[in-house]
DNA sequence: TGTACATCAGTGAACGCGCGTTCACTGATGTAC
DNA sequence: TGTACATCAGTGAACGCGCGTTCACTGATGTAC
């Protein structure tokens, strides 16, 4: 970010900002399609029309705040596992990126919505948005990369090893992984899952999906009547997956 | 569903199917937000005042929408759980369930974001749709409550069984689950989980979590440009998943 | 440093649209005697 | 079986609302010489 020089280029990146945040407030308040650009230039007393010289249509302002929301997300997901001490803690850090990921969600549940909810009918999202939207998994690929380096998710005996974690399936669970499977998880390519055995990477594509599924179902109701606790579930669920993936020791 | 006596009676039954699945097919073009009363009326060439006399609102359409919608899919999840053979086979029928589920909100994907995606904004649920939901939990719950019915959940010694499925964490795992979730584990009540150790309840509640993950995902492509074998994933996260609980032998 | 011109922000009116819901009404269907 | 009345389905007009977007415009800010 390059700060403008001239006091109009100022005054243009801080109503354009101004405008966000307003809209994201509406977002907050009346859902994805309650979003109005008349509402929003009327709360900033400014003609519907002035918002244009901003955002060329309602879409363009959409997209804006699904960029802004994946990168919110995305620098909590990389400070919580930053964050976490010590560093060669997976399990740890897994943890804290999952609770990041929740409390965010938790924080922004609109914002949310707007990158993993329903897609906005009539709304395409976008090349610009694909970019932001990979940090959150590749923090959890850096995770998962960082134990196999380590070698603690060396594939086990068929037997399983007794005492440790949850043995990543035996020897011959790589040969459960079908082919076509296979050449996706080829096709992500370095170095995201780099030295990552095929098995385990469809483990960690799951537990990515898990938790995303947790949040969603926490922020949706699903969960209500049933489960009270949402701390402690959330913590014990994340801990399973953890395990399933073998981040935990 | 009782017979209609008069010819006006079921003419007025005839109607108010006829107008739901012209709301589900606008559903599936438009999106939620996009249902209107009076596009409705428009395609059945009847004046929009008149669909008030078998809805009193657009809110009570919508409710209809999605209490069937949670019948259809459960009623889908029950039929793939019922037809498998042999019933002994819980994996499979987990996986069956599981794709019973996928295959169900693939065909009808704006109705699966109807009931489990992001909230419609300004909707509250009433309460006629609680009983409806709660039909695909069930069927999952009856294939862990039969596992730990035939022993093949078993709680493995600490060290973890060798050769068997992923030991269900150890005698040690129970311990795991902290108090406040084991109290809402104990108020799901009978007979849902009788005889199913806490740490299980808590790996099957993750699975039923992911499943709908799963799904998520794949219908609002997350999954885009990365996996493109969606079967080939979905079978074998669903089989990490049952291994995960414990029904694969 | 001062002037001439180009760029840009913001205005207000207008276009054309669709929505949910209400209301007084007409005419057909059903019911009780 | 026939009549009198009540119930119900459907109509069409209206209320009041908000929306996205365009357009010709004014006046201020910036730039080049």
């Amino acid at each position: 970010v390059n700060a403008p020089r001239t006091a109009r280029a100022r005054a243009r990146a801080e109503l354009t900002a101004t405008i966000k945040d307003v809209a994201r407030r509406h977002l907050a308040a009346e859902g994805t399609a309650g979003l109005s650009l008349r509402a929003v230039a009327r709360e900033l007393e400014m003609s519907s029309s002035a918002v244009y010289r901003y955002f060329a249509s309602r879409d363009e302002l959409l997209t804006a705040l699904i960029v802004d929301a994946y990168d919110s997300l995305g620098a909590a997901a990389e400070r919580a596992d930053e964050g976490h001490d010590p560093a060669d803690d997976l399990g740890g850090r897994w943890l804290a990126v999952a609770r990041a990921v929740r409390r965010w969600a938790l924080g922004h549940p609109h914002e949310y919505a707007l990158i993993y909810g329903s897609p906005v009918p009539g709304y395409a999202a976008p090349s610009d948005t694909i970019a932001p939207a990979t940090r959150v998994p590749t923090v959890f690929a850096g995770l998962v990369r960082a134990a196999a380096a380590t070698g603690r998710l060396a594939v086990a005996g068929p037997a399983g090893s007794p005492g440790g974690p949850e043995p990543t399936a035996g020897a011959d669970a790589d040969a459960d992984v079908p082919g076509g499977l296979r050449d996706d998880i080829a096709a992500i390519g370095s170095p995201l899952f780099d030295g990552v055995p095929d098995e385990v990477v469809v483990r960690a594509l799951t537990a990515w999906t898990a938790l995303f599924g947790l949040v969603s179902f926490e922020l949706s109701g699903q969960y209500d009547n049933v489960i009270e606790h949402r701390d402690e579930w959330f913590d014990a669920a994340c801990r399973g997956l953890a395990r399933h993936v073998g981040l935990t020791a």
